[in-house]
DNA sequence: CCCGGGGCTGGAACGTGTTTCAAAAGCGTG
DNA sequence: CACGCTTTTGAAACACGTTCCAGCCCCGGG
């Protein structure tokens, strides 16, 4: 608990796994990732893999977290621009969802390991969901994503939240193969604009000089 | 395709198979429902069974649409009461959400069963969202539920889905063991809030005229 | 009455997640 | 180096979703 883990070796070792089993993920979806095959790639053997991963799920759970990790860090290089807060929020989801579009076989898989429904997952899970809401609320603000919890204020959580919890319902619902992604962009515009009220526009005055980050006014 | 299921016996086997299955998670969840003790407390053969459902998950996805139309039934008989939409359209989702806080196990394996992200399973899935939505716009209009798809304005429709997200996201955190009820009901009624605008209300008999929930205009 | 065909049954078989365990390998300590 | 300890290994065993199949039942048509 209090050293969030210390032996490198051992850190190796998790890391490989959840490395090998995105691999497999990415090729084949949920089923590809069969746990033999993933001890296998990575080397050890299966009590290996089940002392540090309690279940399947909980592999690809953990792969969310780094995938979202990553995502992050790609986010904090390259914030979305915009004047408005809609425009910059709009812009961050898009950035995910393509990342998410990018490699289907592996958002599919990883989605559905957050649905398993063990208690000790979810906490994983909601891990995942903090990283999420962090960063929509640093897209909110146009401040970089901070590393630390900071103080976030009510509001802001319960925007991050709302626009968090559609963002995931909407790729659940792309992962069973409904919704295209521009569908999702489309559907996350609107909610964005529900929500913080209708600046967003962006596209009012003849295209003026600002009419980039989001598509146009579909359809 | 053209008949949608005409023969009674085999639609009393139906009904029979989901109906041992939510027994049975009702009583020990997704794990509960054992493929081989469904059959054999249905009274049929596996293959049977698999020749109506082609798999566990499509089972229970069958269930929940079930349960959704049972909870359809309970609202159009006894809708949600209030003079503002944002009134009804919480109350709707209080008797939702309890409907399922009642039965944990159960619940919590349907849910599992939709993230399975196979896209014929995603059909059946969307047919729940239909159903809530349907639901949702009902309250939201204070009009009784319509059978018929009814033609829904494209704000209602943003509303409706955009809410029905929430809500969803909501109980798939709940079904981790995340969120209690509690909190699922005031995130619930805040989302509304701020969808839906100011108004809500409704549970301020006095203690002063602030504190009213929503926020300011955004800082 | 016999035939043919479709669904159903019973049960076996297969694949894969998960558990288990004895033996081997590391590794810090005396 | 020998000793204990933890971890890892390798392999087998188990459980359960899923698939398969041979034989049976039922029913409508000759």
């Amino acid at each position: 608990m209090s050293a969030p883990n210390a032996d490198p070796i051992l850190e190796e070792r998790a890391r490989r796994i959840v490395e090998t089993s995105i691999e497999l993920a990415e090729r084949g979806g949920f089923e590809a990732v069969r746990l033999r095959d993933v001890a296998a790639h990575a080397g050890v053997a299966m009590g290996t893999l089940y002392r540090r991963f309690r279940s399947k799920e909980d592999l690809l759970v953990a792969a969310l977290e780094q995938e979202t990790r990553t995502l992050a860090q790609r986010v904090r290089q390259r914030p979305p621009k915009g004047s408005e807060a809609s425009e910059r929020v709009v812009g961050f989801f898009e950035i995910a969802t393509r990342g998410m579009v990018r490699r289907p076989n592996l958002s599919r898989a990883m989605l559905r390991a957050t649905a398993a429904g063990e208690p000790i997952l979810a906490e994983k899970v909601e891990v995942f969901h903090d990283l999420m809401r962090r960063m929509i609320v640093s897209a909110l603000r146009g401040e970089p994503v901070e590393g630390a919890a900071g103080g976030i204020s009510d509001d802001e959580r319960r925007v991050g939240d709302l626009l968090n919890r559609v963002w995931f319902a909407l790729m659940m619902s792309w992962a069973g193969g409904g919704q295209s992604p521009g569908k999702i962009g489309e559907e996350m515009r609107t909610s964005v604009e529900l929500v913080l009220g209708r600046p967003v526009q962006k596209a009012i005055p003849r295209t003026g000089a600002m009419e980039r980050v989001v598509q146009q006014p579909e359809k």
